[in-house]
DNA sequence: GCCGTTTTCGGCCCGACTGTTTTCAGTCG
């Protein structure tokens, strides 16, 4: 069994930590977590580069590492990393967990105390010894005590839609306390990440101590970890950890790009400054001759440093300051681009709202055109519509196609279908039923834990279907509790590109599926993508903005998502697809 | 260990906050 890109992720992961508890030199530490995360946004396996010799084309890894990497491919183990667990077990790796407890502080409680697992540190915390290593307090005991209890809950991740909520929440009582205060989400929720850690807030106010103050003092907040006259970290009664940063507001700019991050765009963002001579940070630019200058936008700090200014989705160190420096960022597709919604569910399945309802909030919305798109009766699906209801629910679409004809507005409901892809890769409706449809949207829902080729295989051949035009949530991801099918997606791009298939982002919070590394490769391929509510209810057609930001850290434009597309351009994509 | 629009050698992001060892190292984002 080969290592999988996450595996050797992991791998150099743990070479870091490892080294870094050993006191190693940083900048070597540092090169091996660049090349940890690098190997993670890799869209093809590593074997793939190491066939074509072109590991070392990977930036952030030269020529030892990509050596390394070959060793791990080709015998699944590396002489560095067997030396280090020798030196440093891997129960102590997982001490760097715990908040508070960092490579040095891991270093002596192993080697003072013996300690090489979080079980054994939380039978050392209750018998009280960790005060026999010398520097530690009572205040450090009580914090790893409450660090270990919450390390389930801090580890969990939050669905960015509940993130947005709960940061909207904040900033409403803030500005109870500071009206009109300057305050905005910034971090993983500014760049759009499905998932969240934390909550990280920006403010500007003259009187930062003050606003910092007023943040403690919130109901919301369970309890205070850190606290100071420009920043804060608290714990909500939800469980979700949130930061504030508050900076006087000339340093607004400065500030909010320093605080959106992530934290490999900030390094290389002031690895820029300085080839100018310049070092950044939160305050602004600081000169050679240390004074300071400060910028009150963000558009300021990237222009300073000869760059146009580059969208929170993209800022990932993917690739972005080498766009932005040749003017080929791209023109990221906004939510006002999209026209029509090309997936969603009625009640003649498993949707709650009728057609006409879901009708009339997307063309309340500002959609031009939608598809309806019940379930193939099948398994286990209630209500799913067979070739014979199919026939029924077309009558219906007619009938409100021609009320919306006869008032004179330009909106159309297209009659389709979400086909399942059966285990052995057919459909669960006969050509002949879908032939006599707008659209056909595929999907896979059951046995999605069949073995790579055979899933792979049976994703090809609905492909390969000259009636499916749409492949809905490709892998069947649901975020924090599900993983994606074991898919060769390369090869399903490949095949979607060459069919004109299109590959859809569904914005459903809990899929966004496709991800944005594999809708960006998904493009690179020529694939033309979809955004898609996959509404079951009204009140789920504003899931587009999900999807669209999901979109945008994809790098995906306008023009190639089919539903920004008129109505008449899809319909024509969608027929000359048919061979 | 990586990297190059001043460099194939000599650099490598930056500052706030905390606890405790009273002057700064460790942690975090």
């Amino acid at each position: 069994m080969s290592l999988s890109n996450r595996d050797v992720a992991h791998i150099f992961q743990a070479i870091a930590d490892s080294m870094e508890i050993l006191g190693e030199d940083r900048f070597r530490i540092l090169a091996y977590r660049r090349a940890s995360d690098a190997i993670g946004d890799l869209p093809l396996p590593l074997a793939d580069y190491q066939a074509r010799h072109a590991l070392e084309d990977i930036p952030g890894i030269g020529k030892t590492i990509a050596e390394k990497i070959g060793v791990l491919l080709d015998t699944g183990t590396l002489p560095l990393y067997e030396r280090l667990k020798s030196q440093i077990p891997a129960g102590v790796l997982d001490l760097l967990r715990v908040p508070e407890i960092g490579p040095r502080t891991a270093k002596r409680l192993y080697d003072e105390l013996g300690i090489a697992s979080l079980d054994d540190l939380r039978a050392m915390v209750d018998a009280g010894r960790l005060r026999e290593v010398k520097g530690f307090g009572a205040k450090t005991e009580q914090r790893i005590r409450q660090g270990l209890e919450m390390l389930s809950q801090r580890e969990q991740r939050v669905l960015m839609p509940h993130a947005m909520s709960t940061a909207e929440t904040l900033i409403a009582a803030l500005r109870e306390v500071f009206v009109d205060l300057r305050v905005t989400a910034v971090g993983s929720l500014r760049r759009a990440c499905p998932t969240v850690g934390d909550l990280d807030l920006l403010a500007a106010q003259d009187d930062t101590a003050a606003v910092v103050q007023a943040f403690i003092a919130l109901p919301q907040v369970a309890e205070v970890l850190m606290s100071g006259v420009m920043k804060a970290s608290v714990v909500l009664h939800s469980g979700l950890q949130a930061d504030l940063l508050v900076v006087p507001p000339p340093q607004w700019g400065s500030a909010l790009q320093h605080f959106t991050g992530s934290q490999a765009h900030n390094i290389r963002l002031r690895e820029l400054a300085l080839e100018r001579g310049l070092s950044f940070s939160e305050h602004g630019f600081r000169q050679a001759d240390g004074t300071l200058m400060t910028c009150a936008d963000e558009t300021q700090v990237y222009a300073t440093l000869g760059l146009p200014w580059i969208p929170p989705e993209l800022r990932e160190d993917r690739g972005e300051f080498a766009a932005a420096r040749s003017g080929t960022l791209p023109n990221l597709i906004t939510l006002a681009d999209l026209r029509g919604d090309l997936h969603m569910h009625s009640t003649w399945s498993d949707g709650r709202a009728s057609i006409a309802q879901m009708a009339a909030t997307a063309h309340a919305l500002g959609r031009e055109y939608i598809t309806i798109t019940d379930h193939s009766a099948y398994l286990g699906v209630t209500g799913g519509v067979d070739a014979a209801r199919l026939r029924d629910q077309a009558a219906e679409i007619a009938a409100l196609n021609a009320e919306y004809a006869a008032r004179g507005e330009a909106f159309r409901i297209l009659h389709g279908v979400e086909v399942d892809i059966t285990p052995d890769g057919s459909l669960a409706l006969p050509d002949a039923a879908l032939a006599d449809l707008d659209l056909v949207v595929a999907s896979l829902h059951v046995s999605l834990r069949q073995p790579r080729d055979q899933i792979t295989a049976r994703l090809l051949q609905a492909i390969a279907n000259p009636h499916v035009d749409i492949i809905a949530h490709p892998t069947g991801r649901i975020l924090e509790r599900r993983e994606g099918a074991d898919l060769d997606l390369e090869v399903v791009f490949q095949a979607a590109a060459a069919n004109g298939t299109l590959l859809e982002i569904n914005s459903n919070p809990e899929r966004l599926d496709l991800d944005a590394l594999h809708a960006r490769r998904a493009l690179e391929l020529g694939v033309t993508l979809v955004v898609n509510s996959d509404a079951h209810h009204p009140d789920e057609l504003n899931q587009l903005r999900y999807g669209i930001l999901t979109a945008r850290r994809a790098w995906a434009s306008a023009a190639q998502v089919a539903n920004t597309w008129p109505v008449e351009q899809v319909l024509k994509h969608c027929a000359s697809s048919v061979i």
